[in-house]
DNA sequence: AGGAATTTGTGCGTATGTATC
DNA sequence: AGATACATACGCACAAATTCC
């Protein structure tokens, strides 16, 4: 069993580019559009041109932007780009704002009735469940449940877990999630509050089931969440 | 017809991934070798750490590096990175080098008998010929003769051809060669000689003559080489 | 076990070159 | 020809991972 890597938050260089990818997924950007210049993007990011050249850099790999010397940066078309957030679906009412999470809890349990069986084998499993508190731009928007198949690793802390539960599964499973289904209700928080963050049940709150698969579908992932629709709205656009 | 690039010097730190990845095909790194830390070798090659760590992001793109925090720059078995001089098969006696060219003139002429048709039709062609002089580490160690179809461009000047043609034919024609065949012979430079760089014929003379395809099996170059034998060999494990 | 040294990763800022408009 | 914008290159500081003692 391979050692799992300690929390790490994302690098500036990626969080910038995701927050591009995102926005321009969702339309802030359209295809064929220019981007601000380097100098200006990396003066409202408040990074350094390096940085956000770096940035640039991962968009351009991903052919979701083309750069051309002494005229600009342009969108794209057909952006299908392999980012983070790929399927984080979930968007500001005014845009797609940049997602982040707070770990509440990790806990090894057996998987209870309503989560799907992973793998092949229906007998009972273990699974690890992680709860977390997601945000938009800062502003906490939902409660995330997520189960996953306790045979990948024996121990699990909340401390090796980063910002994306995504890159975790592919830095230490070498599993790759392609591929995911959404069902959507309209549903209170059923328990569980964040008072900290000023977080509980609301009469607006979305609810989300997600089953997730690697290329070879195989269910890996399964999760809830609840999102405060007053403060955001689930968006398919974000993944086209 | 798109306008044609004008003449660039290989960017540095693509001259210093070239150079890396031919002294790793040559063997001298061998696999899962270390290579040296980025500071000795950007002393050593007298760039800038951030302009050899360019360079090293070349490299390990194409796999041919692994790079391992705080451990540090390792070679990866089965290196098949696809590089400029992938096909430059020459090497000095005590390394392989690093290429670099000198044009000695550019003309558009009838097909002599001795080249070749380029593509399917077998009529006479008119077709391009550079002439130009190869250095190994600044040492003169080759004379080139190439030819390409002429129909790729109306006009061809000296100025606008840089440091590799392969580079040249991908960013101008669009066409990359993928596959070579060499004939080596014995002979005396023919005819012309470079008196500027103190070359001229000599019996310790090599000869080449080579076919280069493009991934659609259509022909695309005709050259010939005649090497200094005495300065340099033709090593065929530099394109493993 | 743990701390120091080593090595790569990230980030910043600047200067200059080159292509485009 | 000048202004704009991306590309290259340099150098530095600190973080994070590994290795070694």
């Amino acid at each position: 069993m391979k050692t799992l890597a300690p929390a790490q938050p994302l690098p500036k260089f990626l969080q910038i580019s995701e927050l591009l990818s995102r926005q321009i997924r969702a339309g802030h950007f359209r295809t064929g559009e220019r981007l601000p210049t380097e100098a200006e993007l990396a003066q409202s990011l408040d990074v350094a041109v390096g940085t956000l050249r770096k940035a640039l850099d991962v968009l351009e790999k991903q052919q979701v932007i083309e750069r051309i010397q002494g005229s600009g940066t342009y969108v794209r078309s057909g952006n299908t780009g392999k980012s983070i957030y790929e399927f984080f679906r979930l968007e500001l009412h005014d845009g797609p704002g940049m997602p982040s999470a707070h770990i509440l809890s990790v806990d090894k349990l057996e998987r209870p009735q309503d989560v799907p069986t992973f793998g092949a084998d229906a007998k009972p499993q273990s699974a690890w469940r992680v709860r977390r508190l997601r945000f938009l731009n800062q502003t906490p928007v939902a409660l995330e449940e997520i189960w996953f198949d306790a045979k990948h690793t024996r121990q699990l802390k909340a401390s090796q877990l980063g910002e994306s539960m995504y890159l975790f599964y592919q830095q230490n499973f070498q599993l790759w999630i392609s591929r995911v289904e959404d069902h959507i209700y309209a549903q209170d928080v059923p328990t569980w509050t964040v008072p900290e963050f000023g977080v509980k049940a609301k009469k607006t709150t979305g609810y989300i089931e997600r089953l997730s698969w690697t290329a070879n579908n195989e269910l890996a992932e399964f999760s809830k969440t609840w999102f405060d629709a007053k403060l955001c709205r689930y968006s398919s656009r974000l993944s086209q």
